[in-house]
Parts: structure tokens; C-alpha cells; sequence
DNA sequence: TCAGAATATTAACATATGTTACACCTGCTA
DNA sequence: TAGCAGGTGTAACATATGTTAATATTCTGA
């Protein structure tokens, strides 16, 4: 089963059990293909599921009156979806697929049974899904805080990190399926202006972006003029309960 | 144990068994007092604990170079601080006492503790804690898609929320022990902008404002102005593991 | 291969919000 | 009781960002 990429994002953080590689691998069935721009469940939906993302990228997004966007979190290959909205049955956002992605579904009821029968695992469960919030904390704060152009490397060096962790390169050149539109919609900003943004950016060669393809030309002075952290290296497992034999 | 506010929140949830109740007190030990302004951890620190509001409000902060500050989130009796940053050592955001408050602290291990020998407590914290991140992303939807106005409505609604649902009460009267520069770090505006607006939500009769004290004058068209949803009255247990004897 | 639909680019103009500066008020404490 | 500090109110001006609209470019499917 470790060509799951559910397993193998989790044994980066712990080194898991067979029994606990077992419970996964149940959690993992039925993966299912949705075409780019397809919604697989929308704001407001009862939901009673979690998905896990085997490959491609979904989106979370939230919808205002006027038709605005506000575009929450991406998800990549091996991400929890879901796990936020969990006290809820309401769904408080949409997810969309952004390109084609391929999902497992799973009842929430089994994340309950995970709880019961692999504690260590739920506590792995739980740290992880307490990344999505500083993720958003850290989105949060350059919205409230800083100007369009740290706002926009702000997101990129953040997929950036994020992709290359799933990936394990450490590549300046980052596809990102995305039109000026979504990026506008990811940190607050109108389609028009992420396109004066861009090319002052490339003006001050930070990036260049040419279709879905941006490479992170000048990473250092991104990172200053973001105020970047990068918080997606290694997870606190110390506080762990044991594995269950 | 139930003069505990822990207590009495979680109960607001699920029928806790008795032994999840002495669970619940173990946790709840040596209560401090800090005083306003007094910063409980900073961001950057190494922290190993979790924190349990008893009294007073409590907010979390991170600093941007400029000194420019944003305000994540607020704190209130009976909240558990800290869940969001268990996946890391090092604090994401400072915690700052907003008014004196009274907090006990309980090591991080203690959690995983929880996780073993009471997996639905741990469900309910999870669920709990996820309703954070709900939270965030609800304030992320206004900093990136909404004027000031808005966002001001937003949060006052938001924090109305939250303490009414603490007190049972329905009060359009609520204390805010905030400055318009505390606002406009919250929401991402600046003070004299928050001075502006706030005189504007006057005159339109939304709102009054008297030092600490808000009327929520017009709570209907502050909803509407807004797009407020509030969220926080049930919680979905249906997916908790049953309790354990 | 073409036509139509997205997407991107650019300009002119409108507006929300930021910046700076200063006067005022209130509550505190020396 | 004076004076100080923090908070508030307001004005004049600066700037970032939004709006609208027209054109160019690229993608897509028949």
C-alpha cells in the first residue's frame, strides 16, 4: 500500500505501523476522478465525508453576494479535506477541483472509529489539520496586513513550500494551475491589479510567470518582501500517544 | 467540578461521563492570573502547553516588521488556547491577556494522554478545535472580499456571537474592552480608517459605541451588511466514538 | 483550421484606505 | 491639583486598489 500518497505524506511525520498502514489503506478506497472546475461539494451541503486528495489540485473557496470569491485553501496530493468543516454537518465552503483530481471519500464516522481504535493516529490526524489553520493564520495576517505584492508572494512561495514538500525537489520553476483571476481571488485582490502586480514583479525580476508555469527568480528578496515563514518542514510528535500494537 | 467554565462548555456539547469529567479537571490545575497586556507566550517561543480561559479575554497576535500587528483571534472563558499550534514547536502567534485574565496551563503530553484514555473527549477536542479554523477562514472571506464597514460588522458580530453563546444571553449590549487601534488590528484597517467608519455606523444608526460598550443597534442590517453567518450554536458529535465506560 | 471562449494586457478614471498631524478628552497619579 | 498618557475625533493630503472598457493573446473544440 505505500504507493498510497496518504501513507507516505503521514510516514514523513511518523513512522507508522502496519496496523496503523492497515487503517489508512481503509480509508482509501474508491478513488474517483473529477474534471477541472468540477465542484465536489458546495457551501451549505450536508456533508458526512472527508476526502483525500490522491492526485491533482482542489480548491476551497466561499462565494459573496455580489458573485466575489474568496478563494480559502489549495489542496495537493495527500491532503485531508474536510477535517476543518468536522463540527459542522453544513459544509461553510465549496470544493473545487482545479484541475483534474482523483479522491477517496470516507464517512466521518470512520475518522471516529480512528479515533477509537489508533490513537496515535488520530493525534497525527489532528496535528495535521492544525497546520490547514496556521496556514490560514499566516494568510490572515498578510491580507489584514500587507500590500498587494507581499501578498501575492506571500501565496506563491507558500505553494511553493507546500509543493515542495510533497514533492521533495526544491525546483524555482512551479506550475501553477491558475488563472490571474483565482490569484486575485486567493488574497484579495482584483484580476486587473494581480496583473499590474505580475508585471512589476517581473519588472523587478521577483518572478516570471508564463501560463500555468511561475519560477521563483529572485527566492531571497521574495521571502524578505513577503515576510515569509516556512512552517511545513517537520511536525511535534512528541506529545504523541504511544502506537497501539 | 462543574463550576468548572471548561466544563460547562464541553457539556454544552456532549453528556460528559464522569470519568471524562475527572479527566476534564485534571487538566484544569493551578489557575494564574495575568494582567492586562501581559503576554502569556510570544510568537516564536517554544511552547509546550495548551492554555484554558477562565475568565477575561485573551487574544493572539503575530507582528509584522513595520510593527504593524494583526490580531487573529479572541479568546474567551472557557476556550482552549493553543490547539492550533500543536503541530510545531515554535508559537506561530503570540498570546496576549486583552483584559485580566485567568488561565490554567497543561502540558501538551497531557493531551495525548486524552487521546488514549478518552478518544471522545479527543473527538470533541478536535471538533472544537476545528471550529477555530472555521472561524478564521469566516474573517478570512472579509479581510479579502468585503470593505471596511463590513468587516467591522462582521467582527462585531462575530465576537457577539461567541460571548452570547458563552452567557445564553441575547444581549445587544456587549463589552468590548478593544481600542479603535485594537479594531483596526483585528480587521485590518487603520485606527483613524475605524474612527471613520465607526462614526459613519453611527449616523446610520447601525451601532453605538461608548468606551468599552457596543450597541449592536440595528443587528439585522449589520447581518445583512455583513453576510454574517453564525455558526456557533451545535456541534456535530454524530461521528464521536461512543465514550468509554 | 477556424471560430468562439477564456484569459491577459493596458489605459483612464473613481474610490477606499492610509498617512500625518494636531486638538481634545478622560482618567490617573505624583 | 496639575500634568501626563492613552485614547478619541477630524482634517488635508497621498496612495493602493477597484471599475470599466477596449484590445490582444491564447486555448479549445468542432
Amino acid at each position: 500500500m505505500s504507493d498510497s500518497c496518504f501513507v507516505v505524506r503521514l510516514n514523513r511525520y511518523l513512522d507508522l505501523t502496519p496496523s496503523e498502514m492497515n487503517a489508512i489503506a481503509h480509508l482509501e478506497r474508491e478513488p474517483r476522478e473529477y474534471h477541472s472546475g468540477s465542484t465536489l461539494w458546495q457551501e451549505g451541503d450536508d456533508v458526512s465525508e472527508l476526502l483525500i486528495v490522491h492526485h491533482g489540485w482542489a480548491l476551497s473557496e466561499t462565494r459573496l453576494p455580489a458573485g466575489k470569491r474568496q478563494i480559502l485553501r489549495f489542496h495537493f496530493s495527500g491532503d485531508l479535506i474536510g477535517a476543518s468543516g468536522i463540527a459542522f454537518r453544513d459544509a461553510a465552503s465549496s470544493i473545487v477541483a482545479a484541475t483534474d483530481v482523483v479522491v477517496c471519500r470516507f464517512p466521518r464516522s470512520a475518522l471516529g472509529d480512528t479515533f477509537n481504535t489508533h490513537p496515535r493516529l488520530a493525534a497525527l490526524f489532528f496535528a495535521m489539520s492544525q497546520m490547514e489553520s496556521i496556514d490560514l493564520a499566516d494568510r490572515l495576517r498578510a491580507l489584514g496586513r500587507s500590500e498587494g505584492k507581499a501578498r501575492l508572494a506571500n501565496l506563491f512561495l507558500s505553494i511553493a513550500a507546500r509543493m515542495r514538500a510533497v514533492s521533495g525537489e526544491n525546483n524555482p520553476v512551479i506550475r501553477i494551475p491558475l488563472t490571474q483571476s483565482d490569484l486575485g481571488d486567493a488574497v484579495g485582490l482584483t484580476q486587473v491589479h494581480v496583473n499590474r502586480l505580475i508585471r512589476q514583479m517581473t519588472e523587478e525580476k521577483l518572478i516570471t510567470r508564463n501560463r500555468s508555469t511561475l519560477t521563483l527568480v529572485d527566492e531571497p528578496r521574495l521571502i524578505e518582501l513577503a515576510r515569509f515563514v516556512d512552517r511545513f518542514s517537520a511536525i511535534d510528535s512528541s506529545w504523541f500517544p504511544a502506537a497501539k500494537a
